[in-house]
DNA sequence: TCCTTTTCGTTGTAAAAACAACATACTTTT
DNA sequence: AAAAGTATGTTGTTTTTACAACGAAAAGGA
C-alpha cells in the first residue's frame, strides 16, 4: 500500500494532495487495483469504458487496428501514466483502440463517475482531484493543438520551421534544446527521417538555422528572407 | 436577461441545467457580460487568461501570428461557442493567439477558478457544470486525436482513407454522408483541393470507393487489395 | 582499445503533392 | 431561361517527399 502511495503522489492526477488524503480518497473513489499479465487486454477495441487507469508498475501499449488489419502502436505508457481519461469523460461509446499490457502490470482503476461524485465535492482534496483532471485534459488539449499546427503545414520545411519557432518561443531564446533526437522528431512531425535531415541541412546552408545534436539556433527569419 | 438565458441553455457548458438554476449559477460564478466592438481584442497574444468566454451574440476570430508576421485565422466562432477554456484550465502563461471580435459581440466571461470553487460543490447543478466542462475538454481531446491520426498519414491517399474509414465506422455503414464539401475536406486534411480531388477519382477508378457529392461508399478494402 | 550499435547526414530515384490553369457541372439569382 | 457564381473534376508542370542504400560519426560495452 505504501508502495502504491509512493507512485500515486508522483502522478499528475494526485498532485498537491497529501499522502494521507490520497489514502482516504482512494476509498471514496472506490479505486481498484488490478493485475494484468503480459499481452493481456486491459481495454478492448469497441468497448465502452467508464474507468481511467493509472499505471502503478509495468508498461502499457495503446494499439490501433485499422480496417486493413494493420496494427499501429500509438503510444507506450509507463509508471505514473494515465490512460482512458479522454474516452471515459467524453463518454465515447466504442473506444477505437486496444489497451494492452506490454509486460506484467499493476493498474489502478478509478471510475470516472466517482471523480465527480457528490462526495467529491465535500472533501477539499477531492476538489483538488477535479482541478487536476481538468488540468490534465486542458494541457493535453493545448499539446494536441500545437501538434496539429505543425502537422498541418504542407511541407517538411514548414513543419520544421513551425516546430522550431514554437520551441524558441517556449524557451524565450534563439538557442534552445529540443527533447527529441532526429528519428523521434521525424516521428513527431510524421515525416521521413532522411528527408527531414536533408531539409535541416538545407535550412542550415541557407542560414536560417544552425544546430548541433539537440541544440538548435534559430536566426531571425527577416534577416534571411529572400 | 431572458435573452441571455435562452442562449446559455443551448450551450454545451450549461446542458442539463434548468433555466432557473442557470440564473443562480451565474451569480455564484460571478459571470460578467461584456461588450466588444468590431475588431476589438478580446484576449491578446501573450496574455495570461483566467476566464473562459461564451459568445452570446456576434462572431469571434481566433488568430495566430507567426514569427514572420503572417496571420492565420485558426477559427471563427459564433453564438453559443466557448473559447479560452483549454488555455484557462491549462494555466498557460502566454496564450499564443489573439481572440478578436469579428463583429460587435456580447461575451459572457467566467473565471475558471469559480467553476471549481467550493460553492461549486455545494449545489447539484454546479456539479453538472463541472461534469459539462469535463465533457467538453474530453470530447475536444478525442476530436483532436482523430484529426492527428489523419494528418499523420504521409500521403493524401492515406489521409483520405483514414478519414473515410473513420466516418464509415462512426456511421456504422459503408455508405455515409460527410459533413464537408471538397474544399472544406481539403482544409481539414491540410492538403491541396485539386490534388485531393484527383486522388478521390483514382480511388474511385480502383474500386475502393464511390461517391456523389457528400455521399461516399467505402468498399471492403480486402476485396480490392492488390 | 576495439568492437558493436546507434545516430545522423548524404545521395539518387521513383512516387506523390503542390500549384496553376482550365473545363464541366451544378446553384442561385435576376 | 439566361447569367453569374460556386463547386468539382481534369491535366500538365514543378517541387517536394518517400524510400532505399550507404558512409561517417558518435556512443556504449566488453
Amino acid at each position: 500500500m505504501d508502495n502504491i502511495l509512493a507512485v500515486l503522489k508522483k502522478t499528475a492526477l494526485f498532485q498537491q494532495i497529501k499522502e494521507k488524503d490520497i489514502c482516504s480518497l482512494l476509498k471514496c473513489l472506490s479505486a481498484q487495483q488490478k493485475l494484468f499479465a503480459k499481452n493481456e487486454i486491459i481495454f478492448g477495441i469497441n468497448e465502452k469504458i467508464t474507468a481511467i487507469g493509472i499505471i502503478l508498475s509495468g508498461k502499457v501499449q495503446i494499439m490501433k487496428e485499422d480496417i486493413l488489419g494493420n496494427r499501429t502502436i500509438l503510444a507506450v505508457l509507463g509508471e505514473r501514466d494515465l490512460f482512458g481519461e479522454a474516452f471515459s469523460f467524453a463518454k465515447v461509446e466504442k473506444i477505437p483502440v486496444n489497451v494492452i499490457a506490454q509486460e506484467n502490470c499493476e493498474i489502478l482503476m478509478i471510475n470516472y463517475r466517482n471523480i465527480i461524485s457528490a462526495c467529491a465535492l465535500a472533501c477539499p482534496f477531492h476538489r483538488q482531484l477535479v482541478d487536476n483532471i481538468l488540468l490534465i485534459l486542458a494541457k493535453k488539449n493545448v499539446y494536441l493543438n500545437q501538434k496539429i499546427e505543425h502537422l498541418g503545414k504542407r511541407t517538411t520545411r514548414d513543419k520544421l520551421i513551425s516546430f522550431l519557432s514554437m520551441q524558441a518561443q517556449e524557451a524565450q531564446a534563439h538557442t534552445f534544446q529540443i527533447p527529441y533526437n532526429r528519428q523521434e522528431l521525424a516521428d513527431y512531425l510524421c515525416v521521413d527521417r532522411s528527408a527531414m535531415s536533408h531539409e535541416l541541412s538545407k535550412l542550415g546552408k541557407e542560414g536560417m538555422i544552425s544546430f548541433h545534436k539537440n541544440q538548435f539556433t534559430l536566426y531571425d527569419p527577416i534577416e534571411y528572407d529572400p
